[in-house]
DNA sequence: AGTGAAACAACCACACC
DNA sequence: GGTGTGGTTGTTTCACT
């Protein structure tokens, strides 16, 4: 199956600084000629270690300030519904089912608070939420990448 | 100062659907010409509202199956040593102040549960964690791209 | 801001190790 | 798996609009 030696994880690493670096450039930096990075990106991208060269943009920049951390309580009637509407809704960055007493855990980028509110009254009037809290990121000290939808 | 176009939305897409993407395609499909759009994505680079060309890796095939999502009240005089602690720790893969009773939000990845116990562990004994409660994600519907370091 | 052309650089298929 | 080569493709600069 999967092996992955240091030398994937150097070129995952300096792909991951810069997707768009040239792969002639990777293979100075790891000692490699460049087919052989071409072929090990390409192993990587098909064996799905690596699933996709992506970008990292400023919600800020796009009029999306405001981060959302959504508890919810899912009926468990409306679970396969809400699994959807989750997948689909552009404003939620992320989604978890997890342990503990709420369901789900959900990420939400909007441009306002009223944005949360839409967002939460949205969910009611589909019947997708029986309960939730919601906390707002004041400051982030670390985040994952944001790509726009 | 910053303007966006729906041009520059849609590069944007495009590129977040694969950074590698060549321009001159980038170019035939939202109709510029490649010189424009190197010139737009130059701009959108230098002006922030593209931070970085990154990559989403399978955290499973790196061996870091587990998300836990740990809730934390940090002692107030060492906040500061807390926020270079989570901005450098290599599994906190988010860190997010925010409002409620728990000071911070924190999404760890690691290889299994001992993991989860060995990062507390490691909390406590420098003093930053003065309590906290860990939740599990069972499974993810939409998760952000997850960058290795 | 955008275009088109030309010079340059990177990619990638292939023959060989 | 790896290297080196060379034809093909992509990038980038610049004169012009």
């Amino acid at each position: 199956m999967t092996v992955l030696d240091d030398l994937d994880g150097k070129i995952i690493g300096l792909l991951a600084e810069d997707a768009r670096k040239p792969l002639t450039e990777v293979a100075g930096q790891v000692g490699l000629s460049t087919s052989a990075v071409n072929e090990r990106v390409r192993r990587l991208v098909a064996q799905g270690v690596i699933r996709r060269f992506t970008l990292d943009a400023s919600p800020e920049a796009l009029g999306l300030p405001v981060l959302a951390l959504v508890w919810a309580a899912v009926p468990h009637a409306r679970e396969a519904a809400f699994r959807s509407f989750a997948a689909s809704h552009p404003g939620i960055v992320e989604c978890h089912h997890v342990t503990g007493v709420w369901s789900y855990l959900l990420h939400l980028r909007v441009a306002d608070l009223a944005g949360v509110e839409t967002f939460l009254t949205e969910l009611k009037s589909e019947d997708l939420l029986e309960r939730s809290e919601t906390m707002l990121a004041l400051s982030t000290v670390r985040s994952a990448p944001w790509v726009p939808r």
